[in-house]
This record gives structure tokens, sequence and C-alpha cells, in this order.
DNA sequence: TAGATTGTTAATCGATTAACAATC
DNA sequence: TAGATTGTTAATCGATTAACAATC
């Protein structure tokens, strides 16, 4: 979150930041003080943090100051929106191949891509390197293909299909559960009072 | 996340669970009598807990056992995604109308709806009763909009662009950073060894 | 009755907040 | 030097875990 208030702020070209980070970010001034500190206490008294060496180091530390290579399994209107938008609004991320079951959807077009067939991942994957498979596909397919993706080598799962992945522990998985937030929005607003 | 496997078990025709309920959710079993106990606990000793009534009973917690009516505001194909998923997804939100400010996309079809303009929103809504707008659309137009369906009457917002919605506090915003969560892939992946 | 499992309180752990010294 | 702000430790708070009594 913290990143992407000082993209903001490079954006509009404020080079230095302290008090008013707390009320942009929604924290409180001892919360950004104690994780700066944790971070590596960079500031300078009375001044305050530098935005662009802020940045620099959150986005090592997140891992985003290399580039990643994804793939996208499962080409219907949630991977095609990830293939749009990603490119450009996540930097060192970069989508390479879209794949789909359905042979309605093989050698259809999504932005520059032509959709392959699954059957095809395994060559695929042996001539590119591939970080990151997202998974934008049916719940009954995702625990197969998973399996199929991390045997051919992928270890990084982008899990939007609502299934927990039965992977081995070298695996990461991150989930994204549309649901838990919708229902949660409902919660919220049921609760409004409290 | 209870709720989704509860549903699941409730599926597979499974009426009580106790302690295998802990490594399907991957809590501690100490975890699960926590939160049964805050839930109201209702268990039987010795046989588990019923899953049809724990189900409905977290389904009421949630507010997802009464109906909820959405319109997507960005006919994007995350909004279209939504659109598509949705409704035999989750049981109880209804999508009632698609809305875009781009003329190209205006009187399109996306699945039963046709794309209408969010000049017609005001209009829209004082006919219909709306309880929840999905934003897909520009970060840049986002708190336009909410500002304005706000002003109509709508309170709840499921807000998918990348800012942070300025509304009065009668008014509930539930974000999906997509970024955050990609960014956290990255991160673990870095960090597997600890 | 014995076995299994839940209900409920207490103990532990980690994260947030407060306080104040250090320093630009 | 005075003012503002960060660095760092201690105190507080809430959530998770452990323990065991209650009961089906």
């Amino acid at each position: 979150m913290y990143y992407r208030h000082l993209k903001q702020l490079e954006h509009n070209k404020k080079w230095f930041v302290s008090s008013e980070f707390a009320e942009l970010t929604g924290q409180s001034a001892s919360q950004i003080r104690q994780d700066m500190f944790l971070f590596g206490g960079k500031g300078k008294q009375s001044l305050g943090y530098s935005v662009p060496e802020l940045r620099q180091h959150i986005e090592h530390l997140l891992g985003i100051d290399r580039p990643h290579s994804m793939i996208i399994i499962g080409a219907g209107n949630l991977g095609c929106s990830i293939a749009h938008c990603l490119p450009y609004q996540q930097k060192g991320f970069s989508v390479i191949g879209v794949f789909d079951f359905n042979p309605c959807k093989i050698g259809s077009k999504v932005g520059d891509f032509t959709v392959k067939s699954t059957d095809d991942l395994d060559s695929f994957i042996s001539q590119h390197p591939v970080d990151i498979a997202v998974l934008t596909l049916p719940a009954s397919d995702a625990q197969a293909l998973a399996k199929q993706l991390y045997a051919v080598g992928i270890r990084g799962f982008w899990n939007f299909a609502p299934v927990d992945l039965q992977l081995a522990e070298d695996a990461t998985v991150v989930d994204v559960h549309l649901e838990y937030s919708l229902e949660m929005l409902s919660y919220y607003m049921c609760h409004m009072d409290t």
C-alpha cells in the first residue's frame, strides 16, 4: 500500500514525505515510524523520508525490481482483463502467453496474443522461462492444471479459482478470492452501526 | 472461508463436521472451536457441527441470506467477467445493469445486458433500487463516479480501481487491489526460505 | 460407563501504539 | 539554539493457542 502511494507522490514530483504520509495512507504516525524502522530507517530528521529512495527500497523488498514472466491459463474475460491491463499497470510483470482448454478459444486473439492450446504448454515452457502462472479457469480444472504446471517447473501461481491448490511446499500460491471480498462488503453493510 | 468449505461439504452430502474441518480449512482445532464459540456454539459434543445449520448461520452473519442488487460501472473485460460469473457463483447477488462512459461500448451486449450510458444512471437508479455499485473503471474516473452514485443513494461500493475513494462515512467501500496480491506473490517467491 | 468432541476461560504470542531520546 | 521529525524501546491491545471441564 505504501508502494502505491509512493508511486503517486513521485508522479506528483514530491520528493520527501513525513507527517502527511500518515493521513494519505490512513495509518497512524506511530505505525509508519515503526514500519520505516523495520524497513531499515532511512529517513532524515526534520525532513522526512525520501520518496524515490523509499519506493526503490520497497520495490526491492517485494522483489518487483526484477522481471517476472507470466502465462495466463484461461482466456475468459478475467484472463483477458489481466492480459490487457497488467503490462502497463505493473512494471516488471510481463505476460508472454495465453492458453485455454476450449477449442473455440484456441487461435483467437487476446491483445497481441494468439490463444494457444493447453496441450502445447509443456513445449512452450521448455522454450520460454515462466515465473508465474495465472489461473483464470474453472475451479474444476485448476488443481489438475496446477499440478501439470508444477511438473514442468513453474513455482509461482496466481490463482483466481475458488479452490485450495495442493502442491509441494516449494510452490508459492497466492489466491484471489473475489467471493470473500464481496461477502465482506455485504457483512460491513449489515453492520454499519458497530 | 468457512462458508466456502461448508457449501462444498453440503454438496458432498456431508451433514456433520468436526475434526476434519481443521485440516480442510488449514486452521488449528483450537481456532475452529474458538470461532464456533464466537458464532454462538451450536455443536453437539462427540458428533460435531451441523453443516447446513452452520452454513445458514454464517450466511446470516455475512448478510448474504438477503438479496443484493448490483450495477456494474465499466464494461471492460473485468466488468464483463463479473457480469457473467457472479449470478451463478454467488447466490443472492444479482446484476441488474451495466454502464459505461465510452460511446463505443454503449449499446453493446454483455451477457443479457445492453450497456447503458453513465448519463442514464440517475434515472435508472430512481426506477430500480440498487444496493451495490461495482467500479470496474479507470482509476481516474472512479472518484467522480462514486461521488455521483453516492449522491443518488448508493451506499455499497465494490471498488476495483486502485484509488482510495473519499465518501461520507455511511458509505461502505471494499477495495479489490489485484496489484497488492501480485506483489505479495513476488514477495513470497523471493522469501521462500524464511 | 468410556470415548469423543464441544464450550469456555486462561496463557501466550505478535502486532499496534505510546513515549521519549536522538539528530537533522 | 529551537523546532521538527525520525529511531528505538516499552506498554498496550487483540488475536491465537492451550488447557481442561462439560456433555452427548
